[in-house]
RNA sequence: GCACAGGUGGGUGAGUGGUUAAAGCCAACAGACUGUAAAUCUGUCCCUCUCAGGAGGUACGGAGGUUCGAAUCCUCCCCUGUGCA
């Protein structure tokens, strides 16, 4: 899921994902509660209408501020207080707040609101956070039992762009019958799993979760620092614990290679900021590793960024070009670079749904 | 020709006797970026030596001078801009 956190995945606009072949992007309830403001995006008829997104959206629910907005919140049991760090204006989130905004902007599926564990952090924290987002959590599932029949557009306006390829989303969606089964008409909320780096902790807060009941787990409170190996573990170690019939979506991860490597073990989901980022910063992923097209080697490069890749961006343009737009400051360079990585880590997904497909797994 | 103003490191531009190898910004070069406060951030950026801490050498138009000490003060010269002839 590219990361499109105002309404717009920066630097390409919706006509080319789904030219790229992007389903699903993720959304995010503070940026869009603060500008243009909830009340907007529902009169604009959903978050679909107002960016004019036929695919699906996700949207995350603020939890990973509270991480990341440190010196601007304070949490208490009753939710976030918050400086807006657009104006400083003063502003609260609890799960309840989370969940009414999500269901007015309308988004396919909604991410609890929890708390995202920093890094490091002692057991004691970790368990206090991790029990903090499990009650956050069942506040939010009664919230949403209570009103999501108030999502402000019906599913049969969204003309659907999802391809067969997107057979998990839409084995939950089917799925209307079990504990946690979202309503084809309504939304879906998606349970979050924490426990800092511990993994007993983890395995408490997945089988807690779960008990609550979702349509979909994510494995959140990763990316946050740590070490990668450290990433690595903790995620196969949650995998286990969390259902394989429903959609697992692991928050905020990855480089290429770790995307391949989760999915191939069983993740189903996962968003990033570090292709766009990257891309905006002249990093470029590529079939033979990363290119920092800024490089002055670049210069005078007449090959292909990826002489492997068939994006318009490498069919087209030299690197040579590249690194000119780049240096230059053209808006050109964001663009085309974006394209190239989103393409780039589609393909990478293509291929390992093929390789799923094979009847592989690990 | 006269009168003002000014000549600083790749560029721009601070600095008007010591704490200045010389601010800041730009350019250049390298690095970072993982549920987006990110078209952002960090480092290097005169030369030589050192693994590092650091050591040495040059340097503020030129040449002299004053001073313990000068980019900063004085003299002459060169150059640039503006105004007046």
């Amino acid at each position: 899921m590219p990361v499109g956190t105002l309404g717009s995945v920066k630097g390409i606009s919706q006509d080319v994902l789904e030219e790229l072949g992007v389903e699903i992007l993720l959304g995010n309830t503070y940026h869009l509660y603060l500008r243009p403001g909830v009340e907007t995006v529902r009169k604009m008829g959903g978050l679909h209408r107002f960016m004019s997104w036929n695919g699906a959206i996700l949207t995350d629910s603020g939890g990973f501020q509270v991480f990341s907005l440190t010196d601007l919140r304070k949490v208490t049991e009753e939710g976030v207080a918050f400086r807006s760090h657009l104006d400083g204006s003063a502003h609260f989130l609890s799960p309840e707040k989370a969940m009414e905004i999500q269901i007015g902007l309308g988004a396919d599926i909604m991410m609890a609101f929890d708390e995202c564990t920093e890094y490091p952090a002692t057991r004691e924290r970790a368990r206090a956070s991790m029990e903090l987002t499990l009650r956050w959590a069942e506040r939010c599932k009664k919230y949403f039992e209570e009103h999501k029949n108030e999502v402000p557009w019906s599913r049969s306006q969204v003309s659907g762009v999802r391809s067969e390829e997107n057979e998990v989303l839409r084995s939950a969606q089917d799925d209307t019958t079990t504990k946690g089964g979202w309503d084809r008409q309504t939304q879906a909320l998606f349970g979050i799993v924490q426990g800092g780096m511990d993994a007993e902790l983890r395995r408490e807060s997945a089988l807690r979760t779960i008990d609550i009941g979702f349509p979909g787990y994510a494995i959140g409170g990763l990316s946050v620092g740590e070490p990668r190996e450290l990433t690595r573990d903790i995620v196969l170690s949650t995998l286990e614990h969390l259902p394989s019939d429903r959609p697992r979506y692991l928050m905020g991860v990855g480089t290429p290679e770790e995307i391949a490597l989760y999915a191939q073990s069983g993740v189903d989901m996962m968003d990033c900021v570090l292709p766009t980022r990257a891309a905006r910063h002249g990093l470029l992923f590529t079939s033979e590793g990363k290119v920092s097209i800024k490089q002055a080697r670049y210069a005078q490069d007449e090959s292909a960024l990826d002489p492997a890749c068939d994006c318009r961006v490498c069919r087209r343009y030299s690197r040579a070009y590249l690194r000119h737009l780049y240096a230059a400051n053209e808006l050109l360079a964001q663009v085309l670079n974006t394209m190239h990585n989103l393409h780039y880590y589609l393909a990478t997904m293509r291929t390992v749904r093929a390789w799923i497909r094979g009847g592989n797994q690990m």
